[in-house]
DNA sequence: GTCTATAGAGAGATAGAC
DNA sequence: GTCTATCTCTCTATAGAC
């Protein structure tokens, strides 16, 4: 792995760890094995540096959601699946950290890759629940685009009281609660 | 107000809009109008600042919630009025928005008031929804502590994602579908 | 109670040698 | 490409005068 790769890779922990205003160019530069001349030559700054870690980041949280919604499977069952899928919960999301950080929200470019993530969740999620209801699984009464913000929304919050708790607890009860919600919502076969 | 309250509210403010690593202890006594000396005689530092900070805030959170809960009206129409409450969206939630700190996450102390806010608030609405069910409001097949933790994701999320958006829509959009799913739980009267 | 002085450490870079 | 030196601010206090 060489020394550009290593600063990107060492930015992303250190965003996800610590946040924009909490993570230093030094403690990069530590992390990363760089000197401070090589950090430099790379990338012109913590912000650039920061903008190219948080669209690794975006671009992984992506595939991730992307190989749940287009496995096999009746909408439910997919979602479902994205759900309940194995995380570290009280890491939080490496995504959703950063919308609270100040910096991050006050910079037009560093936000943009954050509304894009949720944007395309979002999107991807009310494609799945619209397929479903075309498809007779799920009750005509749901906006699938409501939903799947409620859906996107529900894993955020997991995350914000799960840290809050010092437990994955109420995480996984957000969930099992939403996933009670739905049910109530998939026609029987 | 005197300068111990200005030097509390202050850092109530900043906390809110720049979490604790991003908030220094400058930057409170400029907002304060209070000088160095006049701040280390009140208290011994930037974390003893932030817990009184902190409590302050829970307290407040407390009793704007409480408000709505023990306000007449069926279970779900209570809930409803506290999902619709006006709201400071873009500004995101001056509790939650400290789960994703660091420093704050880190210390037992700091952390705890974070912790029995969000259990209190989650214990309330499950006791809200389960005298709905007891009245023959809400269908039986909910499980209270289930879905009151959904709701308090849901607001927690929808504060991340709206900022991620710099727009309130999502916010909204999860409020909405929340609803929906609910909706489909009340028994008609 | 409030003020000013001082201080070691880190943040966030720039410059120039190798 | 990487290294070391240097620089200006800010962070988070402590000390002592008033």
């Amino acid at each position: 792995m060489d020394t550009m790769e290593r600063l990107i890779r060492s930015t992303q922990e250190l965003l996800w760890e610590r946040g924009y205003v909490g993570t230093s160019p030094k403690a990069i530069q530590r992390r990363a094995e760089a000197g401070q001349g090589s950090m430099y030559h790379h990338f012109d700054g913590k912000p650039g540096l920061a903008l190219a870690a948080v669209r690794r980041s975006a671009g992984e949280l992506r595939a991730e959601a992307e190989a749940r919604f287009s496995a096999p499977g009746t909408a439910i069952e997919r979602i479902t699946a994205y759900l309940l899928r194995e995380r570290e919960v009280l890491r939080g999301c490496p995504i959703g950290r950063l919308a609270q950080d100040p910096d991050i929200v006050a910079s037009e470019e560093l936000r943009r890759p954050l509304e894009e993530t949720f944007a395309w969740l979002r999107g991807r999620l009310a494609g799945v629940l619209a397929e479903g209801r075309a498809r007779g699984e799920l009750s005509d009464g749901l906006v699938p685009e409501e939903v799947a913000a409620t859906i996107v929304a529900v894993l955020q919050g997991g995350y914000v009281v799960a840290r809050a708790a010092g437990s994955a607890e109420p995480f996984d009860q957000a969930v099992g609660g939403l996933l009670a919600l739905l049910r109530a919502h998939v026609t029987l076969s």
